[in-house]
DNA sequence: GAAAAAACCGACTGAGCGCTCAGTCTAATT
DNA sequence: AATTAGACTGAGCGCTCAGTCGGTTTTTTC
């Protein structure tokens, strides 16, 4: 691995475990065992090195999910809605780092000013809500979800699973213990009953 | 107002524009006229200060969340749910800063060594929480709310509620657009069907 | 194998931070 | 009028930080 990677690599870790404020180039420095200015040589200050983490976030990850909502399947959309949650989770799971980030203020700080920011979260966050929309639209025309507003039922299935994944990432609250019970709720929010 | 009222005012509407590490003494006593001696004449240090907010915001709507709790009410259960997602959406309107305050990282890292600031929280939460759970309760005996385990699912609403806050405080969603849906899908998540 | 380019180093800088402290001011008490 | 105590002051201390710079090592190119 080259010495960006792992400036990039201990960045990524530090930030989310300390915020981007409360973590200073003198750790990034130790951790890597590269020299403070070396990290200056690859990367023109700390807030580019955010930036180039958000830019690798959004351009592995999108991909992935894309792929995943292209995925023909033989499931009923209420279905897909269920089985979206699980990749949410999961995906949230295996870069636990990454979203931890975009849990945190200063993304959104930054993207007031910086509009590649702005645009990356933009990006990243219709992604997201795409994959629950497709499922609900879907699921509107197989008959197994009822008439609600697509993409406003999208946003609170959404703003349901960020919050386990906030709930997780904090310790709050065991995510496992109330997973089904999450899913039987989004089921009966979404449901078609006139069948 | 003494000068003691006025920094805990000055503080509490930067630590919750600008976050706790971001606000600096020297803004502090810019914004209250007050010299930087003369903060450290009346709190300890700087957590001392977000300490006595935090108790002032338990103090101040522990008891108004509580009053609101026991009003007895001719509604159902289900109406009730309705009307306490409402008592909280209002009521973090009217204390934008002090709610804006619990959406941060800094809390919670406090209360990992401080006992004091977890014990807040922890009462403050809970007593969210009560709110919909007895909503619930009451909806499950006079036969509006089906069987749900009540706890969980009074977490699962207060999440949804708190992601409505939080996409308001972040200015990424209009709520007032999203509230009737949001209120429509607790209502289908929640209601009796075997009337 | 020499020259050029890229990568790397760490001591250093100046600004900003939380906090201290010796001392002033004001108003009540004796 | 003298004393006292609480409220207040602001210069300044010790420290941390992001970022710089002059120089060294490693790699690439011809």
């Amino acid at each position: 691995m080259t010495k960006k990677d792992a400036i990039l690599q201990a960045a990524t870790y530090l930030f989310s475990r300390k915020g981007f404020k409360d973590t200073s180039m003198g750790e990034l420095s130790k951790m890597t065992g590269a020299a403070e200015g070396t990290i200056f040589y690859h990367f023109k200050n700390k807030q580019e090195i955010f930036l180039t983490i958000l830019r690798n976030l959004k351009d592995g990850i999108l991909p992935e999910f894309e792929r995943y909502r292209k995925v023909e399947s033989e499931k009923t959309g209420l279905d897909m809605v269920e089985e979206s949650i699980s990749f949410y989770l999961y995906m949230t799971k295996t870069r636990e780092n990454l979203f931890s980030i975009l849990h945190q203020r200063y993304p959104y700080e930054l993207a007031e000013t910086n509009s590649e920011c702005r645009d990356i979260l933009e990006a990243i966050y219709n992604c997201f809500l795409d994959i629950f929309e497709s499922a609900i639209t879907t699921g509107q025309q197989d008959g197994s979800i009822g008439d609600v507003p697509a993409r406003k039922s999208a946003l609170i299935v959404f703003s349901m699973v960020d919050s386990m994944v906030r709930f997780r990432m904090n310790n709050l609250y065991d995510v496992d213990a109330l997973f089904n019970e999450l899913i039987e709720s989004c089921r009966r929010m979404l449901e078609n009953r006139n069948q």
